[in-house]
DNA sequence: TCTTGACTTAGAGTATACTCCAACTTTTAA
DNA sequence: TTAAAAGTTGGAGTATACTCTAAGTCAAGA
């Protein structure tokens, strides 16, 4: 009974590829990850944190890169408490930008459906263009806006 | 004047380069766009809302593959409708999920941002060792606990 | 007419993140 | 002991989405 997971351990427990693994471990991701004499990978118990810490990152858009930077510091201990978490502060603004984003295009996909709704009752994907100006549902228009800031160049909307 | 728009009337406006458009248009996803006798793309005012709806679903995350196979749908008008309803409300439960995901990777950031907070005060980054169990805080046992749950192979968490 | 600049295409190059293979070594179990 | 299973590395291959270049065509003004 070793104290310590192959990578085959650690792929099945944490549903990364042992490929992916070593393709981390290869970009300097896995640096805390200890080996064996003859050169093979032993992960301990401690190194679930930093790994989880990495799948985290990982899904919320960071680039394999400055995944890496953090790996530095984390390495590195105590001194660069400051630095890390200057780091997660900023990668929070941009995760939360990136999360503010799809929820915009979710209204306009929301809106979308909604539409394809209306278009299907009438069985016309223009009705309505056969309405009269005040007939038209305020979601059409503001969508018509949308599109017409984006024809003349305007960033918002 | 003409009415219609050259590629770099339509790049500067929408900001996507001109490359990107052609490239779009090589992958099917302009076939909408009309050409002169000598070859020519002549963007139409209406051309604006399939392109706009293009970006709206690639910065949703949807693949250009499947763009694609909505444009098919568009082209053919009225009577792909209910397809394309079926392909947005699919689309929209996917973003849902996507959404989701990030906004469970945000509360793990924001816990590690808070944690290097503690970690700076206390100048030690493992200083709820130190600790009695009953002095340690209930945001770091839960996060102990994800990390548990990822060492031992459950998805949730 | 001719030059300049914008347009066209095919196809090569870049970046990211895997994913896999070949060749070889180490570990494990009959 | 020895064969199979599992580990290692370097490097090639895949997929996606651009991004750019080369070579050529087209359009408009001096």
């Amino acid at each position: 009974m070793s104290e310590f997971y192959t990578i085959h351990d650690v792929a099945q427990r944490t549903g990364i590829s042992a490929y992916t693994l070593r393709y981390y471990d290869k970009e300097g991701l896995l640096t805390f990850v200890k080996r064996s004499e003859s050169g093979i990978r032993l992960f301990s118990e401690a190194d679930f944190e930093p790994l989880y810490t990495i799948t985290v990152l990982k899904k919320s858009g960071m680039p394999i890169k400055e995944i890496r930077e953090f790996m530095k510091l984390y390495l590195r201990g105590n001194e660069t408490i400051h630095e890390r978490l200057l780091m997660f502060q900023e990668h929070k603004k941009n995760l939360q930008k990136k999360i503010d984003e799809l929820n915009a295009m979710m209204a306009i996909v929301d809106y979308k459906c909604w539409y394809f709704e209306e278009a299907e009752k009438h069985n016309d994907i223009n009705y309505y263009m056969e309405l009269k100006e005040d007939e038209i549902d305020p979601k059409i228009k503001d969508f018509m806006k949308t599109v017409e800031d984006f024809r003349s160049g305007k960033k918002a909307g």
